[in-house]
DNA sequence: TATGAATGAGTCTTCATTCAT
DNA sequence: AATGAATGAAGACTCATTCAT
């Protein structure tokens, strides 16, 4: 069978976004193979972590152009990014949870990118007058990161339905957003 | 001067909840001591992760009693709760990322007790209608713990000010979960 | 070339026998490894130390079997034995000298069983009325290993010439073990 | 109470023949006082030993002295060897097991100096016709403290009387050591 | 003087990486 | 190309020693 460099990717994600500490050798048997092999398509963990960032950049770009985030409504916008998104949580939650690590880097311009964009969007629901002032677009962009870890965790636990989650991020992100006399 | 357990495990908890893979030398040398001596009284890096939890959970606890969750309107015992627990947000971050560590010990225990009651307040919320019945209250009670984590990183990365971030949450949080019709 | 395990084992019961504080590091190197690779086959001091146990008892049952000590004379029988010990002396000098190490442990009941077979011989060389019976058994027993071990360390500060070891220590023991008078 | 140099270097001696790698910490709470303590009066492990091996120099030294080994039949005077220096077994047993580790020290050459002497007592009973001149008087001397460790062992583990390892031992080493034939 | 507490030094263990098959 | 084995480097732990009381 010939390698699966996507698999790999996604599986070392969901398992480092849980446990940051885990060794190279439960990341190899998490993707099925041995260490020594994980090594030749990634030569030291630095790379794999390399690797990670930007297929998470990559994946998250892909998801907010899909998005159309610049189109119609913003509560339709962030509605359509949660949907988008959410199934790169985990990535998103690694690379989230990492960012302290690599500051200054290549790799930090793809994410401040994102990042850019996100509160682009939170920014356009404030001053279209949908979404409260009081809260920041920085917040609200921290809070959609939050709570999509959270998703992730309360999936693994079991305490919400796979099917449910993005709605639960969706409807808690909106409801906390938007001004309440919205008419 | 005598030793002082609870600043270590503060500075131990801020420490952890950013880089988890911090060494033993790096968390000696945040609370002022050598490693030897931070053996002496937590021996093993698991005794310290242990001694961090019982604190946590002390902690909150004592968070949680200081908020009077029973009392009056539900809305104003998620402030309360907020306002308490906000200052222990990294500490409690810190063992929400670990908590799929030591499964099944008498520590969980105490972590499912706290998240039972800070469930429990939600389920109130619903019961007296203050709250949408869509989210449930296990979802709040999740997005609660990703808030204050997000929050400890805002704050931390400076996208938010310490002043701001108790309001942050509680809008974020009670805007999305209570009901817009609620008169 | 493929790890060798009887090697390494030898080669850490001579260092151990003769200096009891060596480090691993000596250890290893003594058995032309390095630390790591020591440590992959013996994980931890304490599982060497078992393994040398282990070892020392399977070696002593395959020279007491060698030696037939129920056949013939007991003197002969002696003889014997220390022609088919000696060679796993040091072995056996190093568990003599720790062997209060791990009490109670089931490496204990193969230590024990040896001993009995030793005392055993002893003690038929007394029924015989070969044997002093003012000597009890469990001290020939004792001696023997006394003598082992001070023959050991005889032939490596060089005072004994190697191949005259077998015939000081059967001389000694047995020319103070029989009766004189025995005809 | 007044610090008991005897009675630490004794009960030092007993715990170190018995685990060589015993700690400090075992040491000193053998003796009845605190790490610190024991420091105070010897400055370091080393200072440590170095007492105990003048201090067993001394006491072999004048046990020697009280056995007058130069005269009379050597037989008797290996009877009093024996006698004035079995008290003393658990220090020489402590210096003949760590005497490879100070190798070409001034203490050294107390410890040859009593080497010497038992030599040249078991030559004397080669030269005198008493003794085989198969077994060569390094030999019995080697055997000599080799016999007096396993005393020493055979007591503490309950295997023979403490009154009566000096004939156990006095016999064994002079049945082996002398001519059969002598009249 | 005696001791609990603190720590530098050194040992033990584990990990990420490389190598031989 | 894939893997079990070997190892240097780095982290965790313990000990002997020192210090403040």
């Amino acid at each position: 069978m010939s390698f699966d460099r996507d698999h790999v990717l996604r599986t070392t994600a969901d398992l480092l976004s849980r446990k940051a500490t885990a060794t190279t050798e439960e990341v190899a048997r998490a993707a099925g193979m041995s260490r020594a092999t994980l090594n030749r398509h990634f030569p030291g963990r630095d790379a794999l972590v390399r690797a990670l960032e930007d297929f998470g950049i990559t994946e998250c770009e892909a998801a907010l152009e899909t998005a159309r985030l610049e189109e119609g409504p913003v509560e339709e916008a962030v509605r359509r990014l949660i949907r988008a998104i959410e199934p790169h949580a985990s990535l998103l939650t690694f690379l989230y949870s990492e960012n302290q690590l690599f500051e200054g880097d290549e790799q930090n311009a793809g994410w401040s990118r994102i990042d850019e964009r996100l509160t682009s969007l939170f920014r356009r629901g404030q001053e279209d007058g949908a979404f409260r002032i009081d809260l920041s677009a920085a917040w609200l962009t921290e809070a959609l990161y939050g709570l999509l870890a959270a998703g992730t965790w309360a999936v693994t636990e079991g305490r919400v339905a796979r099917n449910d989650i993005t709605h639960m991020i969706v409807e808690l992100l909106l409801g906390g957003a938007m001004r309440k006399d919205a008419s």
